[in-house]
DNA sequence: CGAAAGGTTGACAATGCTCAACAACTGTGG
DNA sequence: CCACAGTTGTTGAGCATTGTCAACCTTTCG
């Protein structure tokens, strides 16, 4: 378990201001609210890029790498609120906020665009359109959070799994890669803390669905074999959509 | 467990335009944005405001009553997404989308307001004020996503029950009523779908709950007894600040 | 008043958790 | 390149909490 305790000095994460490439997800924001040129952050796998009741002083959005959001209960334990790949914006959920509501660590070597909280309103005061793909990206959290609800409260540990599986693999066709074969950049404890299951119930699952042939799993290397049969498993629950990965 | 089958004329229900009482959680909107006279929505327990795939035409401020957000499995069974009170905003997870998102019922009989996203849009362009007043909501809604993903992830069927009766007492507090003792509009049922439990397990941790003491509990009438104790119970997870009921 | 809905309680089964041992991988330094 | 330590993942056995099924009771409402 990474506890978020190494926060780096942010000033030497940052590199030289660089125009944004044309895959950025910000591009629209960058461009149309004058921002062209960002500053990057570069975070080394455990690095957190924020601590829950910082002050929010920036929005990212994560270019290469994988980021994940979580808190602490008052007992110590960790609980994984979000996953964040690249395309994903990072610190929206405390966009209206002070100060940030979780940490966000690095699961592995990650670079994000740091677009600071004054020059997002100033853009958004000028384009009122920006305002608005603010508010829906805001909205599609939302969305993700009612999926995930749904899961917590009516779904097994194997429609669990699954649904996450086929999260992750619609995240990545969405994004351009396979869909059907992917590393996983988290343990097997932060996916049970995120669908809710400990880390050996989590285990066994892989296994079990290894066993009868829906996946083929080594480690961190999944590989969906029957997609069909996998969404027959995790699609009786609700309405996703076509909903992102949460 | 109330279908969301029948659906009122919608023009049956609206009554005349009338002035926002004071009281009114949207007044300002309602001020500000030049929308001084409000349309007041009327439902009776068991009626939809909405159906999950309706077109959002408007959000509402519940005035007098409780309503249930909810959605429904692939197969068959519901789940309550949300609990809404006098001064809580309905549909508002949907404002940024062509359609609802969930179904939305009374659980009494009940009053709103009716705000027609047109004016809203419009509202919010003229004093962008309004915009940051929105999204502050959203945020806020996101807040309650987020600590009830933890209570579902990792909490014990009696930590829950305790979290949910602090949760409803906290928003009675803060709107003025008794936090100590007051009546459930939901059934066990309705609880029990909205944090993750049967209907037989919600039950039986009440009728625990009132043998130890800390609450008494005749039907849907609840008492809290020991808040300290209570909340003792309750307050290992997650830094839930001062965040509003869910 | 009677029917229907909602709530309680019991017995039993099962899913998932705990504890524990071991295996496989990663990465670091010799 | 190998050996080691540390981390991560797997698997087993037993147990506890919660879900399931069922009977019965209470309240509400027509």
């Amino acid at each position: 378990m990474t506890q978020p305790a190494d926060r780096p000095a942010l000033s030497h994460l940052i590199s030289d201001p660089m125009p944004c490439s044309a895959h950025c997800p910000m591009a629209r924001l960058c461009m149309e609210g004058g921002l062209s040129r960002q500053r990057t952050v570069r975070l080394r796998k455990g690095q957190s890029l924020y601590l829950l009741g910082d002050p929010v002083v920036a929005l990212y959005a994560i270019r290469v790498g994988t980021v994940k959001t979580h808190v602490t209960t008052g007992d110590g334990r960790t609980q994984v609120v979000g996953f964040h790949f690249p395309g994903d914006m990072v610190g929206l959920d405390s966009v209206a906020l002070p100060r940030y509501a979780s940490y966000a660590t690095a699961l592995e070597d990650t670079k994000l665009c740091l677009i600071p909280v004054a020059l997002v309103s100033a853009a958004t005061k000028a384009t009122p359109v920006l305002g608005n793909e603010l508010f829906l990206a805001l909205d599609q959290q939302a969305q993700r959070a009612r999926a995930l609800q749904t899961m917590l409260a009516l779904m097994t540990a194997e429609e669990r799994l699954v649904t996450f599986l086929l999260w992750i693999a619609d995240g990545f066709a969405a994004r351009g890669f396979s869909s059907s074969e992917f590393i996983l950049r988290m343990s097997r404890e932060e996916i049970g803390s995120y669908i809710g299951l400990t880390l050996e119930t989590v285990s066994r699952q892989f296994s079990r669905l290894d066993d009868s042939g829906l996946i083929r799993v080594r480690h961190r290397r999944v590989e969906l074999l029957d997609k069909p049969a996998l969404r027959a498993i995790a699609g009786r629950p609700t309405i996703c959509a076509a909903g992102a990965m949460p």
